[in-house]
DNA sequence: GATACGCCGATTGTTGACAGTATCATGCGT
DNA sequence: ACGCATGATACTGTCAACAATCGGCGTATC
């Protein structure tokens, strides 16, 4: 038996209790998302097994799984190829992700704890002085947080989830940078009102500031992206 | 303009142009939704195999797409199974489908067109029709066509993929004879509202009548299948 | 009579091999 | 030199066989 530290190794002789196709699922996702299989890259179906050592079915289970998840794309004699997403579908993602991220927002204000606030606020204070200090790096991963635990203490597993499956979806446009930034007190200001909205309790509310958070980020990333009609160059 | 009157025999020797595994997935898709395979049961890969003329194989990479479209789940060494929906899951499929609706109320709205207004009120004065004759058969499948058209229109392929996603996965619901009802008059002034909102080019306007509109039926929903606490029987 | 144990059939998990197809390089003709 | 036909090659699509596992049923024991 392999003294399995959780370092990421690419063995996973442990798993015995899981599907062989379930753990490959997991593994071939985390590749895509760390950007180790590159966006229009194909995949190899002989070079993904012999890499996790075993044959060419499960690799193939687990990429039609990924393909139903939207990460890669099968095209029939020719493989599959990781997704590479267009500025549009960038575009689409985020209007799916504001109308869920609002609801998100509605049915946890309808259900909001003293408990929950209290996280939230803490969310809030550390992001305010990771604004200030101006460390990026460290202000990103918690922003991170502070959506997923909204999300998920929604008390929607179904709704979480897919809020989940579209975030990660997005780590396949080109320019993914750009999404992680758009000012960080900006940013922070807009946190504040949906907190304020949520301890208000009213579902309304909570829905607006929510779901315009996610839009405003799309319309940065428009901006960004597709600069309004100026001259450029020429 | 579909002349495709394909006529649902067990055969798929006709494709070649898409993989064996693309059309299982169609295939075994329907028997779920039809009812074919019911919430619940088994799915025997070899009786499928057989009844497709295929190998296992492609079955396999079939019912993986299936699990990642939620709608079988696969356990190991037992097989997969058809996924029954609980009354809360089904909660929470109405409340994500209510997000993306309302969505897409507010995306249509931003873009109207003078066709899709007269397709849209075309619409609902058949459904007066035959609600008023209380054509309730016919009625139904109207309703799903008006749904479709909107979140179509909406220019969201993303988002109109996603709705529709949902909309299957509540066939397997228990009670899905509920979902359809719902008093036949009192949707259809709800359908007014929303193409008033839709009209009027008002996003927010309209992604309130949109989204209040799958809430009530959530909410219908709710009221039939746990009845206010009543004594019954005992 | 009830419970624990072990065997057996059925079904899934996984594998290696074979067939078909798209891509790329080579060579010929113009 | 350029374009096109042709063959080699690598890869995917599909299949049938082997191995592993689970649930049911009968039996034995307390």
């Amino acid at each position: 038996m392999s003294s399995t530290t959780s370092r990421h190794v690419d063995d996973l002789s442990v798993v015995k209790s899981v599907s062989l196709a379930s753990a490959l699922v997991r593994e071939i996702e985390r590749l895509i998302l760390t950007g180790e299989l590159e966006p229009g890259s194909r995949i190899n179906e002989i070079h993904l097994a012999n890499r996790f050592g075993t044959s060419r079915g499960p690799i193939r289970e687990a990429t039609r799984s990924l393909e139903a998840k939207g990460l890669v794309e099968v095209v029939r004699n020719r493989g599959v190829f990781v997704r590479r997403l267009s500025t549009e579908e960038a575009v689409e993602i985020y209007d799916v992700r504001s109308a869920l991220f609002g609801q998100a927002g509605r049915l946890l204000a309808e259900h909001m704890t003293d408990e929950i606030l209290a996280r939230l606020t803490g969310f809030i204070t550390d992001m305010d002085k990771l604004a200030e200090s101006g460390e990026f790096d460290a202000y990103y991963p918690v922003n991170l947080a502070f959506h997923s635990f909204i999300v998920d203490s929604a008390g929607n597993k179904t709704l979480a989830a897919e809020y989940r499956r579209f975030v990660d979806k997005l780590h396949l446009f080109r320019a993914r940078s750009l999404v992680q930034g758009g000012g960080l007190a900006v940013s922070n200001r807009e946190h504040r009102e949906m907190v304020d909205a949520l301890a208000s309790g009213d579902g309304e509310r909570a829905f607006i500031t929510h779901w315009r958070h996610v839009d405003r980020a799309k319309k940065r990333l428009l901006a960004s992206i597709d600069p309004p009609p100026r001259r450029l160059s020429s």
